[in-house]
DNA sequence: TAGATTGTTAATCGATTAACAATC
DNA sequence: TAGATTGTTAATCGATTAACAATC
């Protein structure tokens, strides 16, 4: 049943979030199945790329009758992790760490933000919704101790390369990366570099060429 | 000069920023100019890819020589609109939405990300870096005077489709969306939905994948 | 001239779309 | 059975890579 799930290109694992919300937007009693034309529709996608996409994580679907919901959720729900718990940890307390600490729809996907750490000992203490901020020196323990498997990057461009390479150190697998410094890093982990600037930079010039 | 700029397709768009921050990060003395050969090797791509881009907006390479630093930084700010002044409201100002208030990133390509609105009188006032936040009914007249060309969503779920409907009304041409809600709009409107929790799914399943 | 580097043309690769056979 | 819908095979499209000619 998961054999196949390595298989599944970038390109449809990004599409997986968007099925899985529009269906749970759809209210469950009134569709105890649905066809990949419907899903389509709704998504302004084409239903042959959906079929194709369903198939190579749930490859259930019934002729005339279309896919049982619930199972698409499920299946969705399982290929993306949904109902693995994943421990994630900040690094850098600044405003955008803490937003990411306060945000809810993370344990929608299955994340636990844990914590956030930071250098400067006067960001630290307890959010309003009980996450805590520690100094920085407590993270190689907290990751060891909660077999933290993330790490968020939200410190200014010139600390970016040394919290990666802490974050490493302290054995998180995968990194996802808010400052505009690029990091080198090893193989074995896997680094997303998100620049907020120049995605709006590229939206912006998007906008032009039309 | 220009004429061609409508032909920069989205792939070749994304990584004209990875070029820009990657000749900023060379001491510019040291360089008058530069290889495609090298700036391939700096970031990890294939010097005929980097040929190519290069050409779609800047074009002037020289055989043994290599493209001028000065002109392909130019190219590529230029390329990316970093010279024009482009205006920006947030809508939401929550965490997330005064995080992106007072980062300064967004200068370095032209943005000037002006004030945030919201419902919640309470949220009203402003920053320490002199940013204001006002209700939401000051918005429309607000962008109309600043001529306001991009808006950023960041309220609840619930919300993100009416504010998105009174940024349209308020004739801005680009949203970029915070909120999980997938927005529907009128074609002349350029939208870019953008799912934090999702994005870390993402992540998190390709990790598992490997 | 010879060598390094660009820019272009052709080949490859992967993703999307179209056509259609299978099936409930 | 007939019609709707899936899943597969083939065709198309676009992006990347390779080969190579042009040129300073």
């Amino acid at each position: 049943m998961r054999m196949n799930k390595n298989k599944v290109p970038k390109s449809v694992l990004e599409r997986l979030p968007i099925y899985l919300h529009y269906l749970k937007t759809l209210s469950a009693d009134e569709c105890k199945t649905i066809s990949s034309a419907n899903i389509a529709r709704g998504l302004g996608l084409g239903e042959v790329q959906v079929r194709k996409d369903l198939a190579l994580v749930c490859g259930t679907g019934k002729p005339k009758i279309g896919y049982s919901y619930q199972n698409l959720v499920d299946h969705l729900e399982d290929a993306l992790g949904c109902k693995m718990k994943i421990n994630v940890v900040i690094v850098g307390a600044g405003k955008l760490g803490k937003a990411f600490l306060s945000y809810d729809c993370f344990t929608e996907y299955g994340f636990d933000i844990m914590a956030a750490f930071d250098i400067d000992e006067e960001r630290t203490g307890e959010l309003s919704n009980g996450k805590k901020i520690f100094t920085i020196d407590k993270l190689k323990e907290f990751c060891q101790n909660e077999n933290v498997k993330i790490g968020i990057i939200t410190v200014p461009e010139g600390s970016a390369q040394s919290a990666c390479d802490l974050l490493v150190n302290c054995g998180v697998k995968a990194i996802w990366n808010f400052s505009p410094t690029r990091l080198v890093h090893t193989s074995d982990v896997k680094v997303k570099n998100e620049n907020m600037a120049s995605s709006l930079a590229v939206l912006s010039a998007e906008l032009r060429v039309k």
